[in-house]
DNA sequence: CGTGAACTTCACAAATTTCTGAAGACAGCG
DNA sequence: CGCTGTCTTCAGAAATTTGTGAAGTTCACG
């Protein structure tokens, strides 16, 4: 991939463009979005869902990304996304139990807000601790079954050791990403 | 064409796991498994499945895994699974195409054989390197669509750091992986 | 307390995925 | 050459997943 950083060129285009249907009229809820933007969105949210994650999720926490304050309301999801609010609602319950975002309420309000529960979202999303530990742990019984002194009980066996090996390695990699981030 | 003249027999369901019965005629190709192995065999297959690989290529890869020589004939797989050959043609595409397995034909016979590609399976099956580049390349055109000055752009900027620094890291734990196993 | 905004739940329709049976293609063998 | 065993392709049935409309619930506020 192109290393760009030298010669930058004055891109402020791009933040300029915000406003193509804001209607004067009554309270309009939508903030229009760059058709940029917005197909970056898609795209990112098509890579979300390669990597597993439901469809509407996957959009609504791209949307979320890239919105300013890393936050908005249920009413502009729906909005920008053109989906329906119980797919708003589908999509947040998803996202917040994968404790990737957090609800907020302002007191004394009825609207909700979904923020992103973290800078840090990818830490989140890329924690496959738990299943590391589950695999390992079904290698282990299937080691048993076949044998450990057969030629399939060996295979099994160093999988199970490349899981467990994992596990560790993982743990140390975020850590010298939480060093390595300082320095950027 | 409809066909419900035809008293089709309820479908069976793959939940229905039959007892592997030695025929008593010769010839015959299938190899009773034993029912522990089974289980195992689809708790694994589950796994995968969970991991994003669909079902049928998910059963034929674990089953290939616990086989005696990690290696098991489109006939054998068939019976074992209770599939039909489509199921395990398509199943052996996907894995072929996958790199996980290979295809083998002894010269003079139109029996095929699928063996596991090689010992280090998991390592192909973990090697998320070509998606890690993806990552960080829609992310970086994200950066450029929000505006590298915004806080959306130093959230985006701040993933693609960690899809490259996960890029690096992953090379060296392989590395690492290698060394490690050798002391097993 | 009643009203209505805002989110959630539910049942269903639409779209997608998955597996099967059946026909097809390919190759060894008589 | 044609037969037969083996794998592949294909169309369609079944199952699963997804998203919507609409009804239901909750709660701030009058």
């Amino acid at each position: 991939m192109p290393q760009e950083s030298q010669q930058q060129a004055p891109r402020q285009t791009r933040q300029t463009q915000q406003r193509e249907e804001e209607r004067a009229g009554a309270g309009a809820v939508e903030v229009a979005v760059d058709a940029d933007v917005m197909a970056f969105i898609e795209r990112f949210a098509a890579q979300l869902v390669e990597a597993g994650m439901p469809r509407m999720p996957s959009r609504v926490f791209a949307a979320l990304l890239v919105s300013p304050d890393g936050a908005l309301s249920s009413a502009a999801l729906a909005d920008q996304l053109q989906i329906s609010p119980a797919a708003v609602s589908g999509a947040v319950r998803y996202l917040a139990q994968a404790g990737l975002i957090l609800r907020e309420r302002d007191p004394g309000s009825r609207r909700e807000l979904y923020r992103l529960h973290n800078d840090q979202w990818f830490e989140t999303f890329t924690n496959r601790e738990h299943m590391l530990v589950r695999w390992e742990s079904t290698l282990r019984t299937g080691v048993y079954s076949v044998g450990e002194d057969s030629d399939a009980g060996r295979r099994l066996a160093e999988t199970a050791a490349f899981f467990e090996f994992l596990q560790r390695e993982l743990t140390g990699m975020m850590e010298r990403w939480r060093v390595y981030r300082t320095t950027l």
